[in-house]
RNA sequence: GCGCCCGUAGCUCAGCUGGAUAGAGCGACUGACUACGAAUCAGUAGGUCGGCAGUUCGAAUCUGUCCGGGCGUACCA
């Protein structure tokens, strides 16, 4: 109801804008606490009293008799101190909501939006804590897109990086293996290079004098030399489908993979160095710990260097990550090729190379960027935003946002399930952090396989009837809307310390119990159309006169209706708060919270049974109402609907 | 040391661009299925929103300070 709000205050600021000092954006309409007290609260008073400096409820009460009539309200109030309290007229409400069904408010703001999430180091298979990152991403995505935005979504490999050379290591050094034995390993690749991973870290640890062939390594792969290159391709490339396949059992996808071998093949970092150097954004050390070095300062911490080019001369992470997120705006006057990587469904997956391709789509250019990253690199990410602000990119800079979120950790119940040795120095811990180099987490397509398991365990005992098949689909939406909620319903401050028990639950607040909701829903109207050849669609092609509709209600189930009516009809405030503060709780919550009310609804109206058509027409297109509204919450959410379940 | 984040019911967490009685889930206890699907619902118990001070007509929400915890502060990412 943005529109409706929106149309709402200007025409109150028409009315009183002369008489009152108060300007249209600080009339805020905010909800009741009850619906008893109306439906819609004016606060707006209590600043003028202090402007004023006279008595709220008294200038409540002057500005009530201005107000009258407003479009689309029946009645306003004064209330408690000096609230202006108004209540709408439900039966054209009412009306004009399910008009507007499938069609949002919303309007986009940005030329284009680019998501860089998930990030996967192509070294080992995706964890629990990327889960986290890639849901998050994802249903930012979704939100925008909603919203009317035209978004891409890029997963950032670094192929060329310190962590696929330790696995290069592992095969090479430690497994004495050839490219040929690598491309004949059958099996699941990607969880041998997570205990691989986990080996060679613990050798390099008792083995300090290997970090020689270490950096050998790195260099010959950034040179791409032969056999190394080769190997960390191969390596690279084939963790990347296996990211990319347990990625698509939760329904996320993605339109670009931007590789650091491209960044280095194709100069980007040289081109973003002379930029830097240019505007003295970076700094040549001739003394200190940094001597040799070119160095970053933050603006707000002078005292603090980063280190952009080490006294090798070759270039951190962050160097490389600068020249990315000018390339995503488009500032860095170099692009990259691309080349068809995967078919996901109907749409391709391209990748970056650095060799030209004929009819390639255009990527980058984009007017806003979110990154999607953990909160432990919010100074590097700090760092980036520094290195925009210094060649005097303040736009862009602002409209770099990096969505940071907290990790995901491990409780002592998971650790024990796990099987893992703790070391002592870590026994003592509340909770563990996910780490690859320790081998310590758990991975996505375990979790992924145990919540299925589960739900075709619940499902046969529910369904039996149904093939093995329907069965099986079933269960992995189901496990989908488990996961996929169990993501989103923290806020991404909030530290997950992951517990199985939690994460594999289907009651109570987890997304089962959305899906559970809108089953039923639909197994009603399934119902209607088998035994009474009733559709919805003939009941919404003949919608009643505004005078005449929802007169047959009770008193009490008026008010039943209005409520969850109301509250439904906030869905895309609710997905504008989501993008505002990126915060997927209040999605998840909304979502939550109205299958609640429906559920009581459920409870106590019967639609089926229901003698009196005036009633059942009414109670079928409020369940309507809140399916439709239900449906778009799960959707955004990337949360399944199964037929049945 | 400095920077960022967290501290809300027994447990896990929402709510934080200030708004009218602080909400869920789990757990505990009472109840409701020959069904519009109990993966559900109704109810009971459970909270000086870490402490103190301030700003305000109004503070869980903003500011300061203290206490407790996490993360960062690499020529790793």
């Amino acid at each position: 109801m943005i529109k409706f709000k929106a149309d709402l205050k200007e025409n109150i600021h028409k009315k009183i804008g002369e008489k009152y000092p108060i300007d249209q954006s600080e009339l805020d309409i905010d909800t009741t606490p009850s619906i008893k007290m109306g439906d819609l609260a004016l606060a707006f008073p209590f600043q003028l009293a202090k402007k004023l400096k006279r008595n709220p409820r008294e200038i409540a009460q002057e500005i009530l008799s201005l107000l009258s009539p407003l479009e689309g309200i029946e009645k306003a109030e004064v209330a408690g101190a000096g609230f202006i309290n108004l209540y709408l007229k439900k039966p054209e409400f009412f009306l004009q909501r399910l008009r507007q069904v499938g069609r949002s408010d919303l309007v986009p703001e940005e030329k284009k939006i680019i998501i860089e999430h998930t990030n996967i180091n192509p070294n080992k298979t995706a964890h629990i804590g990327h889960l986290r990152n890639a849901c998050l991403g994802d249903t930012l995505g979704r939100c925008l897109i909603h919203k009317g935005e035209k978004v891409e979504i890029q997963n950032y490999i670094d192929d060329t990086g310190v962590q696929v050379v330790d696995v290069v290591f592992g095969f090479m050094d430690l497994e004495k293996k050839s490219l040929e034995d690598l491309t004949r390993f059958e099996g699941k690749f990607d969880y041998y290079c997570w205990d691989l991973y986990a080996r060679v870290s613990t050798y390099f640890e008792k083995h300090p004098e290997a970090q020689k062939r270490r950096s050998e390594i790195l260099k010959k792969i950034e040179e791409g030399q032969a056999p190394e290159i080769q190997m960390a391709d191969h390596i690279s490339r084939r963790i990347i489908r296996a990211h990319l396949n347990t990625m698509k059992r939760l329904d996320i996808s993605y339109d670009l993979l931007p590789c650091e071998s491209s960044i280095l093949a194709l100069k980007f970092w040289d081109r973003a160095f002379t930029l830097l150097k240019e505007k003295k954004a970076i700094e040549f050390m001739d003394d200190g710990v940094n001597k040799g070095c070119w160095v970053m300062k933050l603006e707000e911490e002078a005292d603090r260097e980063k280190v952009i080019v080490r006294s090798d001369q070759t270039v951190t992470y962050v160097g490389k990550d600068i020249a990315y997120q000018l390339w995503k705006f488009g500032l860095l006057d170099k692009d990259f090729y691309y080349e068809p990587f995967i078919e996901d469904g109907d749409k391709i997956i391209w990748i970056t190379t650095s060799k030209p391709h004929n009819d390639t789509p255009e990527f980058g250019k984009g007017t806003l960027v979110y990154n999607v990253i953990d909160t432990r690199q919010s100074y590097l990410q700090q760092v980036v935003v520094q290195g925009l602000k210094s060649l005097q990119f303040f736009k862009q800079a602002e409209k770099s946002i990096h969505f940071s979120y907290e990790m995901v950790a491990l409780s002592p119940n998971s650790l024990k399930e796990l099987d893992v040795i703790v070391s002592k120095e870590d026994q003592d811990k509340d909770f563990l952090e996910v780490s690859g180099r320790k081998g310590l987490g758990v991975k996505a397509d375990d979790l992924l396989d145990r919540l299925e398991k589960k739900a075709l365990y619940e499902v046969n005992k529910r369904n039996p009837d149904l093939s093995q098949d329907q069965k099986v689909d079933i269960a992995h939406q189901i496990a989908i809307g488990a996961l996929r909620y169990f993501m989103l319903k923290y806020a991404r401050n909030s530290l997950i310390i992951f517990d199985f028990e939690d994460a594999l639950s289907f009651e109570g607040e987890t997304g089962p119990y959305l899906q559970y909701t809108c089953v039923r829903i639909n197994s009603i109207f399934r119902k209607l159309e088998e035994r009474e050849d009733l559709r919805v669609e003939d009941i919404l092609a003949h919608l009643p006169e505004k005078e005449k509709f929802i007169s047959a209600l009770s008193e009490n189930e008026l008010s039943d209706f209005w409520e969850i009516v109301l509250f439904a009809s906030q869905l895309d405030e609710e997905i504008l708060h989501t993008i505002r503060s990126l915060e997927t709780s209040h999605l998840a919550k909304f979502a939550f919270n109205l299958s609640q009310k429906f559920n009581a609804y459920y409870h106590k109206y019967s639609i089926l049974a229901e003698k009196d058509p005036e009633i059942k027409k009414i109670r079928i297109l409020t369940i309507f109402y809140i399916k439709e509204i239900l449906k778009q919450a799960l959707s955004l959410m990337g949360i399944p609907l199964p037929e049945r379940m």
